[in-house]
DNA sequence: AAATCAAACTTGTATATACAAGACAAAATC
DNA sequence: GATTTTGTCTTGTATATACAAGTTTGATTT
């Protein structure tokens, strides 16, 4: 059973993508909250703290939280993935390479534990587009530990994480990012059609699950001529 | 007079970059702070969530909190090497144009209120140098509200947060960053001693502080040629 | 009418407590 | 000796409550 504060978080952020919260707009008290969720003040503060983590709302003191969507970059720096920001309208996924069992890299940037070495990895890589421009791409690899079936859901449409949350029963925890400004090379330019040579936002990600040593690791390269990386803190 | 958990919180990061607790040492658990600081839980893990959200530390479900890294701060982010973090030894600053009272640009990229419009803002730019070569880029603004003889601060020294905190009683609470790669143009090339067309991580970032309408804005560019931006989430 | 004050909101900080659940080591059992 | 169980540590979630402090609104006073 997913946690009260959980729920709440996931309701509000749910209503606030819907647009029923807009920008600017005050949120419900919090002892309105309460009342609605039957539960106490420090139970809607967790959930609005996670509201301000991902840059849903801002508080302010004596006032209110008010909602600071619609942002307008790619909101690939907050944990729940990388729908968030643009709108899933403007935003379609092509599966470049289809999620498959495979061996872990030669040349892997991350350090392996043995047990991650025995089972292999899980690898897929994946192009975004924004308004129809290719602007992301991105190369998954999940460790192989209690994924049954995986490869066979639509992850065009399902996002990573909510297959791995709806049918796996993986969250997502905590994670690093590591970022770079790089030159586009063959490769690049062609998926994200640039110019050999044009600057590209690329990152390295892992992310920790509530499965121990199920790591997840994401090579992203970001075309920053249209749009932008945005995150909160 | 500071909240507990603000002073616990220090206290800890101070210890943690002091290194009296290393990566991947546990911290006292939640239990053993209460009695050491006199207070109950849920002050302890207020300031424990801090930790996280600096990236100071993970905690663990039935373990304990684990110290992850000691962080050098370049603000919120942290500046890395291929393999270690770049300590304060190895990181010099040098200030290209003094903090001093200016209005606000022209063009500039956020909404300002009318207030901020006002009372202009404190304007200074630095150059940082990791191991003498260099890498950092940094132009900030500073609302100018209740921030007398503030450019006789010696920022070279001191970071930018601590002269705030400690002279002003002005704390950074939450902020915004977007994120773009672009290329080297004559100035930067300069400054960061690469080639035109290199390419550059560039980050417009705004803060909010504890006093309403002084906002801070920083423009980085980053040379992530040698050392890379790291976060944690 | 304008300025002042008080009340009624809001969020911020803090205490005290309870039980659930994960991790781990020692003790009991096979 | 190997396995299972139990107890005790840890953090996670939740309730109930209290007062401080910032914001707004409306009544009171001038």
């Amino acid at each position: 059973m997913l946690p009260l504060y959980k729920v709440l978080y996931q309701d509000l952020k749910k209503q606030i993508d819907a647009g029923e919260f807009k920008k600017g707009d005050l949120l419900p008290s919090e002892n309105e909250l309460c009342r609605v969720y039957n539960t106490t003040r420090p139970t809607v503060r967790q959930a609005l703290s996670e509201l301000i983590k991902m840059g849903y709302i801002t508080r302010h003191h004596g006032k209110g939280s008010i909602v600071t969507e619609p942002k307008n970059g790619l909101g690939i720096l907050s944990l729940k993935g990388s729908t968030a920001g643009v709108g899933k309208k403007n935003l379609k996924t092509q599966i470049l390479v289809n999620a498959h069992k495979a061996s872990w890299p030669k040349e892997f940037p991350y350090e392996l534990s043995d047990r991650q070495h025995e089972v292999g990895c899980i690898y897929l890589s994946r192009l975004r587009y924004v308004n129809d421009f290719p602007t992301l791409y991105e190369e998954t690899y999940i460790t192989a530990i209690d994924l049954p079936r995986f490869t066979m859901h639509n992850l065009a449409k399902n996002s990573l994480f909510e297959t791995l949350s709806k049918y796996h029963n993986v969250e997502v925890k905590e994670g690093e990012q590591k970022i770079w400004a790089i030159s586009a090379n063959e490769k690049l330019s062609q998926l994200l059609g640039v110019n050999i040579g044009a600057p590209i936002l690329h990152m390295k990600r892992s992310m920790q699950t509530s499965k121990p040593n199920l790591v997840i690791y994401s090579f992203l390269y970001c075309n920053t001529g249209e749009y932008f990386i945005q995150d909160y803190f």
